[in-house]
DNA sequence: AATTTGCCCAACCGCAGTACG
DNA sequence: TCGTACTGCGGTTGGGCAAAT
């Protein structure tokens, strides 16, 4: 039997007590046809129904999988564009992992390919990338800072009552640093607020308690997921233009990026990411919007950081 | 040239929600 | 109202393949 992927050349077959063997593995060709030429006469649906009239060995769940990720004719193939690819970005940062979700903005992507990409590219690509201490450059430790700011500073919007947080500590891998903490979103603000990492704990002594407190926006970073936030190591005041820059670049993802809307997920895959497209896109060197890892929060830390103030 | 490593992606699995008798 | 079947979703696995060693 010819199979219809690329190769596995074997199938797993699995006996039934009714004798009736159902199949596993890749498709063959045969068995793509089957069900094409099955559904161009009966229509999709009642999968487990089809599975059994069609005479496909296989679960109507399978049958069902292989219909619409690979066999339905809308289905696109080949790479991303590169609009697709903003759009996936864009949307995991609204949505967080709501894959079907967002492959409903993408006609002819599969949620499954959607997932893969974001898997394979983005994760990776988020985890990996090394920052040149050496080389950093005031745009990136900016936009990066930004990002912390914004971070604690929506943190401490989404519960005011605890906002106490001077009296809590989160543990940090590294000591000493400290992370100014600008009042507003706005440009070349002063610092008002400042986080101080010592003896391997963050507190944060905050001055500015009048910040008008918003509805939860329910921030919060997947546990299960490696990303990592870095710090910024001094106060940025001229940095206006490139800010501007930032927030006029055609990215929606750029203002508020990773910062989730409905879902719980605050993405720090995404913020490293963001960082890297807009520095791209500002045709920024590369090593200049690459992290540092030994300067890294992990997602446990900001995880309990995170719980802390709810 | 042979082996190892890592990437990519199709397919599977478990679970939750929904429909239906 | 309850139980069962179906459907859809998100997470995970495993094999092919190309690049690296």
């Amino acid at each position: 039997m010819r199979l219809a992927m690329s190769t596995p050349s074997k199938s797993i077959i699995c006996s039934r007590e009714d004798d009736y063997e159902l199949r596993r593995g890749p498709w063959s060709v045969e068995e793509d046809d089957l069900l094409i030429s099955y559904i161009a006469n009966n229509g999709e649906g009642r999968w487990n129904l089809l599975a059994i009239r069609s005479g496909l060995r296989r679960t109507g769940k399978s049958c069902r999988l292989r219909w619409l990720n690979y066999l339905k004719p809308n289905v696109k193939r080949g790479n991303l564009t590169s609009e697709e690819q903003l759009l996936i970005f864009e949307l995991h940062s609204k949505w967080g992992n709501r894959w079907s979700k967002i492959a409903h903005q993408l006609p002819g992507r599969t949620d499954n390919e959607i997932k893969n990409y974001w898997r394979t590219r983005i994760q990776k690509r988020a985890k990996y990338l090394k920052f040149e201490a050496h080389r950093k450059s005031r745009f990136v430790e900016f936009v990066k800072g930004l990002q912390m700011t914004r971070y604690l500073h929506k943190a401490q919007e989404s519960s005011p009552s605890a906002m106490s947080i001077q009296d809590q500590a989160i543990p940090l891998p590294f000591d000493g640093v400290t992370i100014p903490h600008y009042s507003s979103f706005g440009i070349g603000t002063t610092p008002t607020t400042q986080i101080t990492c010592q003896g391997g704990l963050n507190h944060l002594n905050q001055q500015d308690q009048n910040s008008e407190s918003e509805h939860n926006n329910g921030s919060c970073i997947s546990s299960s997921e490696s990303a990592n936030i870095p710090y910024m190591s001094q106060p940025l005041g001229h940095t206006t233009s490139q800010f501007q820059a930032l927030d006029n670049c055609d990215f929606g993802i750029c203002s508020y990026d990773g910062y989730s809307i409905d879902n719980n997920s605050y993405d720090m895959d995404a913020l490293n990411l963001t960082t890297t497209m807009v520095a791209e896109n500002l045709e920024l060197p590369v090593f200049d919007v690459q992290i540092s890892e030994p300067y890294f929060m992990n997602m446990d830390e900001l995880w309990q950081f995170r719980n802390i103030q709810r």
